[in-house]
This record gives structure tokens, C-alpha cells and sequence, in this order.
DNA sequence: TTACAAGTGCTAAATTATTAGCAGTTTTAA
DNA sequence: TTAAAACTGCTAATAATTTAGCACTTGTAA
């Protein structure tokens, strides 16, 4: 039985996950420079060799360093992690959550932002039926 | 030093966490009933007891039993968990998001729904400049 | 080349999280 | 008003995570 992916991670696992996911990829010295309170380089390092075991992240060799990068696509890295908030917080409703959505950055929100916005949502419902 | 809400939970302070948030409030049994593999029932009453140590839960006493609810107003935990979302996947662009949330349940997206986003992104940009 | 800098792999120790289960309390219902 | 059921509080053991640091390797630049 598959285990779901951001859910048993631990907490230094998930916080270098979003780091990477941030980044879309990064070395371990990127990861600690992106950590609020970061533990040592060596530690980093082990987290990112754990992670890279359990098979959430591989490695290319750069220079002389390794870059990781997520082994599951950002995509479906998206999809999960928004699927879960939708759950966890706004009872699976997506109108909730673009609600929630818009309040976050009404003040900022420029019109290009929102023209574009407005295009998605009629695609939808072009789409929609 | 404040720290951040939901990122320096444990796995299953977290998954804890999650489902009181899903449920808005929840008892120890119920908490056991809405996790996947579950702990104990000990483990569960455990947990809870930390999680309200730290500050991120509060009881009341109903019946014989203690009914567990988060301390930050759900409003502000949604906040929270949608900025870390759209900050970690998508560049902190909401247009981004919500494309990623159509997506979601373009299947089933019925009229309402879809009209009701229309009526919100049209809100917004009245709104918005 | 050679030596320095910057990496990595590993192991063992320290810390933190998770768990079980006993002792005590409160509720419920006969 | 008492016995059983259903709780909670706590402590100590176990398991998992997180960490430091040493030994080794590779790249870099004089």
C-alpha cells in the first residue's frame, strides 16, 4: 500500500521538501540558506540523503556538487498538496478556496491578475458542462 | 520569537491537527476515527494533551469528555495553509492557483459552482483597482 | 602536481516523538 | 448509592528523528 506523499514526512523532511519544491531544485547549501532556523550543513546533508533513499528526491552531479531536484513531478506535487488544503480546510469546495484565495492578495491584486482570472473561470464554464 | 503555525508540528501532531481542523472540533475517540492507521486511543489522548501544552489547541469539557478545538480562529489557519501553498508550488501567484483548483475538479464542476466563481473573480475586479 | 577548498558518506550520540498501560476521576444507569 | 463504563493524567519505555564530526573524495587554481 502506497503512502500518501507530503503526509509521513518528518518535520526537518518536509521543511527541506518545500524548500526544493520552492526552488524546484537546489544543493544542500541552498537548502540550509532557505531554512528559517536551519540546522548544520551536515545535517542537511543526511536529511537530503534520507529523502533521496526513501525516494522523494534524486540527484545529477554538478560540478562538484549535487543538485536535487523532486522525483515526482511538480505537478502532481501541486494537485496533492492543493488537494489537501482544499479537504483539510475548506470541506473540498473550490469556490471556498478561490474565495480564501482572492481575500489573500486582494490588495495587490492587479488587473492583469484578475482579467486573467476571469478568463480561466469562463473557460471553465465553457468547459464545465 | 513567534514561530509559524503549522510548520514545527510533528507527523502526528500534524495529522492531529488536521483532522480538528476538517471536523472544526473533535474528541479523542473521534480524532482516532478520522486518522488512517491510527495510533492508540492513549496515543491520541497524549497528543492532544501536547498539542494544547504548545498553544495550538483548547478543550472544552461537554459530557464526560473533553472536546478539542484550535486556538487560531479557522479563518486565520486557512490563511495560513493557503499562503504556504501558493508560496511553496506557485510562486506566490494566485492566477497560478487557482488554475491549479479548476483543474482539480474540472469534472465535477457543476453550474452553481462555476457561477458562483464568476460572481467572485467579477467581485474582485470591481474591487481590485 | 600538489595543496587547499569544498564536497560527500557514514556512524554513533543526543534529542524529540510516540507509545502502552496503570492509577485515579467522572458519568451513567440500574 | 453503587458498580460499570468511559473518561483523563501521568510515567517510563521504545522508536524515530536529528545532529555533530571524522574520514574520505573530488574539483580548482597556483
Amino acid at each position: 500500500m502506497k503512502r500518501s506523499e507530503h503526509v509521513d514526512l518528518s518535520r526537518r523532511e518536509r521543511q527541506i521538501m518545500d524548500v526544493i519544491y520552492r526552488k524546484d531544485s537546489a544543493t544542500a547549501a541552498e537548502v540550509m540558506d532557505n531554512i528559517p532556523d536551519p540546522p548544520s550543513y551536515s545535517a542537511v546533508r543526511a536529511l537530503l540523503r534520507i529523502l533521496e533513499d526513501k525516494g522523494h528526491l534524486k540527484h545529477d552531479k554538478v560540478g562538484p556538487r549535487y543538485v536535487y531536484k523532486p522525483t515526482v513531478s511538480v505537478d502532481r506535487a501541486k494537485t496533492t498538496a492543493m488537494r489537501h488544503v482544499v479537504s483539510t480546510f475548506f470541506e473540498g469546495s473550490v469556490s471556498q478556496a478561490v474565495a480564501a484565495l482572492l481575500d489573500l492578495q486582494k490588495r495587490d491584486l492587479n488587473e492583469e491578475e484578475v482579467d486573467r482570472l476571469a478568463e480561466l473561470i469562463s473557460q471553465a464554464k465553457r468547459e464545465g458542462r
